[in-house]
RNA sequence: GGCGGGUUGGCGGAGAGGUUACGCAGCGGAUUGCAAAUCCGUGUAGACCGGUUCGAUUCCGGUACCCGCCUCCA
């Protein structure tokens, strides 16, 4: 059995990872919430996690690992979409239009991620279809005393959970030395978080014991998590933007609501992503979709190897060159395994993922299976994470046949050998490499291959 | 203000208390009609200042700088 390492941000170590039941590993990761298209931001802990759920089926087997990943429905930014679009003109209720932003939003997010090779989850619960579990673990931490109703909302009391702040290494005390918290009327205390607050009729709500209203966002992967998991499981993940408040407050809840558990054993955030070196952001103008990288020709297994060449730990930067560079290494490397069937995974590379997922580690070890002529092991090791499979190929494919040009090519050669008049043989491959054509001509014969920047219609009347 | 992370060779980016990371680029050579691809060889880095040690880029402390979160833009 592999020993599988990771950085748990609990306890601040790199710990041995010992399953609570090594036939059901259970997993649970933020998912996003489903107003707009998701960016390149949101795209890394997916790819993270993916990698993860790769490893941990490889290591306990494909049926023995159990991943949720939540789609948030309930959101103020999704019902001011919905209700922008109303007041635009649109028909149907608020709650239909909500529904339709949310359904287009998550069949983006499939394609999308699908594109970047992520596995679909084991289960993606979406908030709305667990608003009843939700009220129910608030009633339950009202009636344990960790929870308070005013004014119909209900508030988590901080004070209440000894532990709270341990998660993102604060205290209490000093987050409100920072006061930068909202303070607000029915609080008893300026931390205690939202469970539950009163919906008006412009908004969608749900009935509960405290009137018409809607969840506050904490509270759903605490309920999803419980009815999906278990009250003690695994892994949990997320950004390491989500550890406060989000994560913290997770715990709270769920502590709090089930003493006797241990709610999530080890935590794992990915640091966030860069682009050029700078926060992605829409004032900088550096703001983009993973489906506009995807619309500019960008693959998403190019995608998925520049994420996966720094480790999850760390800050990752995007840049047009990295790009470039992955998609040059995929390219070689597609060509030695097309046609080639998988052997197992390479030791050193299971080795390196289960190092705390050293994806970088691991790609280095790809590059020495390439090195040393393992087109099989190659293929079997990158398909161990999520790249190299032959469904997300086809961006590496020419469309059309390219031998006949390698043919003409070819006679060109050997006619201008006896001639000694190169002129011709040359301009067919300068219009070749500028159709982005990698041209190779050896005492062997003459290889043609589709390269960066390839352009079909460029080889028009080269024949 | 509070909390957390980072600083590695031209660029990207890892591991390890003491032997080559790796990739890209570069340089030299082989090969080639010329190239490309390939092969061989090549670089000796670890912000700064101290400490621990036989020995630290790797451990500890401090300084500087950078970044993130604390504002439901992951």
């Amino acid at each position: 059995m592999v020993t599988i390492r990771l950085h748990n941000g609990k306890t601040r170590m790199k710990e041995v990872f010992v399953p609570i039941d090594p036939m059901n590993v259970r997993v649970y990761v933020c998912g996003p919430t489903v107003y707009d298209r998701a960016h390149l931001g949101n795209a890394r802990p997916v790819v993270v996690f993916d990698t993860l759920f790769r490893l941990l089926r490889h290591v306990y087997g494909a049926g023995h690992v159990t991943y949720v990943r939540n789609f948030t429905d309930v959101d103020d930014k999704i019902n001011a979409t919905a209700l922008a679009r109303k007041e635009a003109g649109a028909a149907g209720t608020l709650e239909a239009l909500i529904a339709e932003r949310t359904e287009e939003t998550i069949r983006w997010y499939h394609e999308d991620m699908d594109a970047l090779g992520a596995l679909r989850p084991t289960h993606e619960p979406r908030a709305t279809a667990y608003v009843g579990q939700m009220i129910a673990m608030i009633a339950e931490l009202v009636a344990r005393g960790h929870a308070y109703a005013r004014d119909g909302h209900v508030l988590f009391r901080v004070r209440s959970f000894a532990e709270y702040g341990r998660l993102s290494g604060r205290s209490v005390d000093d987050m409100i030395a920072g006061a930068r918290v909202e303070v607000a009327p029915f609080k008893e205390d300026p931390m205690d978080f939202v469970l539950w607050k009163p919906s008006d009729d412009s908004l969608p709500g749900w009935q509960s014991p405290w009137g018409r209203g809607r969840p506050g966002w904490h509270i759903e992967c605490s309920a999803m998590s419980l009815a999906l998991l278990g009250a003690s499981f695994d892994i949990h993940g997320g950004g390491i933007d989500l550890q406060f408040p989000h994560h913290e407050n997770e715990v709270a809840q769920s502590c709090c609501a089930h003493p006797e558990a241990e709610f999530a054993r080890v935590w794992m955030h990915n640091e966030m992503l860069q682009v050029e070196g700078k926060k992605m952001s829409k004032s900088l103008g550096n703001f983009f979709t993973v489906r506009d990288l995807l619309g500019q020709g960008v693959p998403g297994e190019v995608i998925r190897l520049v994420f996966l060449g720094t480790h999850y730990g760390r800050p990752m930067d995007w840049t047009a060159e990295k790009a470039g560079q992955a998609e040059a290494t995929l390219r070689k490397w597609r060509a030695m395994v097309a046609g080639v069937q998988p052997s197992a995974p390479s030791g050193a590379v299971v080795a390196a993922l289960a190092d705390d997922l050293n994806t970088a580690g691991a790609i280095a070890e790809l590059h020495a299976l390439a090195a040393a002529g393992d087109a099989a092991g190659l293929k079997a090791s990158a398909g161990l994470m999520g790249l190299l499979q032959d469904d997300m190929g086809g961006w590496a494919e020419a469309g059309v046949d390219l031998a006949p040009y390698a043919a003409r090519l070819a006679a060109l050669r050997a006619a201008a050998m006896e001639t000694k008049d190169f002129a011709p043989v040359d301009a067919m491959k300068a219009a070749l490499l500028a159709a982005g054509v990698e041209v190779r001509m050896s005492k062997a014969g003459v290889e043609v291959l589709p390269g960066p920047g390839f352009d079909a219609a460029k080889l028009e009347g080269l024949l």
